[in-house]
DNA sequence: GGATTATGTTTGCACAAACAACAAACTCAA
DNA sequence: TTGAGTTTGTTGTTTGTGCAAACATAATCC
């Protein structure tokens, strides 16, 4: 079975080159936006008269359009501009705790109508796909006639089987063991990829985000749980089975108190949003009010607990450089808060808790995609396949 | 600067199929060991013909030789063997804190020659260098005529940067900031590439040994230190400059005594060689020894100390588990050790520490290849450059 | 010894990228 | 305004690569 999967792969035939360059071409249109033609060629390597065959047939296949000459870069005659199409989408659905979210993103990379329901804590799975089902509709009904689907991206707060879209559990939603991606095909028809949201955030922020243009990441995430990803050699990093990148369920203390998945001791059991909300007296507030009531705040009994919280997440910070060298480190969610409240004190953790050589290059810096960050992300799990494969990816009439 | 890297590597031209080709046939020769056509063709999908064109060509470069039919494997014609040349040599040096190893290793994966020689503990970088240089006429006169060198591979106890083999920090060595590559190279005049010891040794195992055939694989490698070496996916983990996969340097504990970096309640600093060595009352021991003096020794000290050290390692590697969801931990050193002396409580402790989704498919499993690990890991960094470019790739006649 | 089966070999073909020559569209300077 | 210089797009040809098909070869099975 395990010579079955790699015989696909292994060898290249001549067609395969085509895939590739094709898939090259398309990926650098979709990430850096309208580009013109000579710059495809400069980044890619290829002859101009294979960029336009190229160009040609991913127009034909509706994934790109050419606009008018570009504005004046210099000399010589001006390029054609190549732009990723508005008219092919993917679905972006994020299930969470109280509410869910149904968007529309389109290859190139624009939020184009976005849904929201509001639910109690605790509804059923079930009732939650039947809103999915009916979110969808009204999106599908806003988009553009002629616009094509690609498939669905799904962001779940647990930890999800990567090849077959179960997730495992979830603690917040009280989700174990649901066949999450085969439901919602069920009940919409189209191809459904599921990952873990804190992956899909970070992926959103390589692409568009904070940790553009580089290819070794760390995200943390920090919700009602914190959780991570990493990219490391400009490959997202899943594991085995696809339930990697649980940066927060990691040990780094000898502290006795569990976290939301019942490890002790973890960063996610010292590194708690509702500790800093309680310390500042709120209830139930937005990230922006959090670090707004944080930031103004230099009480002794805040300083103590966000102090706290900022050398925990120092620790482990310094844990992840040691272990991944990364280039670059984005926080995001209320960790943002705690960066902002005494960003020499958690990087000197940081450098406290790390070796030098590792250390000396790392940039920390706060995420920059908000909540669109997981719609883009989600989307993203459905636009990676359509840009391994273009012309044998199929889509369907919205 | 960054285009200029990306432009060769992104577009692939006609040629380019070749080379992967060639690459993808040779590495499995390398790696699988004897094989016929026939399986070649299964296993990379390319038709026979094309199989007979890049033996051909691979024979020509004398990379691979083809030996006589196979024994009968079943029906048909028996296919011809495609063997790994032993001529094609790599040399492995492998300095430590009191010894220094020299070696040429085959393509086809075999220690042809071993040179060793003792020195005391301090010995200057420069006279080492000198002690390679004489080691390595040595192996190099005692090699078959016609025999080409394709590069050394040097494995350093220590942080290297893999671009340009600069060794950072070699604790144990008292290194810091030593061209290594440069003096090997200036002293033997042959390409020289550097990599952490540890990093090597997972390589090996990966390929030959404990890790084989695993895509997903956690390494740990207790010496005087501890290192780690890391695979996802298929690749291993370096990072963005070479330094990651300190899995020795990670915190998991408030304990405040320092590791052998400086950095405190790591793993390092909890589990220790010598405080096992001291508990036994043994002085200057091999592993294997020691091994064996622990085994057979189940006083109430010895078990304490042994206990502590276990359930630090379960807590570490249950980190590991949560943040890469491998597949096959692979423990060698004393750590191998520790897992025979009590292997329910590790791997108990490993369960407690580690989420049960990543936690239910990991197999612990100890290092396969003794000293010879490191060794065939070294030659892998010239030989995983030589299998890249096959035809490219130039060898010097020793 | 003939049928069957699997593998190696040879030849012609198809396809994709590269190359070369030319046309087009702009800037710049006189 | 004009012409030289520069860069990009287009077209037809060349080259390299893997593939398919027909055939040859060497084993097993009956």
């Amino acid at each position: 079975m395990k010579l079955e999967e790699t015989r696909a792969k292994l060898g290249r035939g001549r067609d395969a080159v085509r895939q590739h360059n094709l898939s090259t071409v398309l990926g650098l249109v979709h990430q850096l936006g309208p580009i013109s033609r000579s710059k495809l060629g400069q980044l890619t390597g290829l002859n101009r008269s294979t960029i336009s065959i190229l160009v040609e047939e991913l127009t034909n296949l509706g994934t790109v359009y050419e606009g008018v000459a570009s504005a004046r870069e210099g000399l010589g005659r001006p390029s054609i501009q190549v732009s990723a199409s508005d008219d092919v989408v993917a679905i972006s659905i994020h299930p969470e705790l109280e509410y869910l979210v149904v968007a529309a993103v389109s290859l190139a990379g624009n939020v184009l109508h976005e849904e929201r329901v509001n639910y109690p804590a605790g509804t059923n799975v079930h009732s939650i796909v039947k809103e999915i089902g009916r979110l969808l509709g009204k999106v599908r009904s806003a988009l553009k006639p002629g616009a094509r689907v690609a498939g669905i991206g799904v962001a779940v707060p647990g930890q999800i089987r990567f090849g077959d879209g179960v997730v495992r559990l979830a603690p917040h939603l009280g989700w174990v063991e649901v066949p999450l991606a085969t439901m919602i095909q069920q009940e919409t028809g189209l191809p459904v990829y599921l990952d873990n949201d804190a992956s899909v955030g970070c992926s959103a922020e390589r692409i568009f985000g904070a940790a553009k243009n580089f290819k070794d990441v760390i995200y943390l995430w920090g919700g009602s749980g914190i959780g991570g990803g990493v990219v490391t050699n400009g490959v997202q990093l899943r594991g085995a089975t696809g339930y990697g990148c649980e940066l927060g369920h990691v040990r780094i203390s000898d502290f006795d108190g569990p976290d939301y998945s019942g490890l002790a001791g973890t960063l996610e059991s010292l590194v708690r949003r509702e500790d800093l909300i309680s310390a500042l007296g709120l209830g139930n507030v937005s990230d922006e009010a959090l670090e707004l009531a944080l930031l103004g705040n230099r009480t002794p009994a805040v300083v103590e607990v966000a102090n706290r919280q900022i050398d925990a997440l120092g620790r482990g910070l310094g844990n992840y450089v040691n272990i991944f060298n990364p280039e670059v480190i984005v926080l995001g969610g209320f960790l943002r808060s705690l960066y902002f409240y005494d960003q020499e004190r958690l990087l000197q953790g940081l450098t406290n808790g790390s070796l030098s050589a590792s250390r000396e290059a790392v940039i920390v810096r706060t995420a920059e995609l908000g909540s669109s960050g997981v719609l883009l992300g989600s989307a993203e799990l459905v636009f990676e396949r359509l840009l391994a494969n273009p012309v044998g990816f199929e889509t369907v009439i919205a």
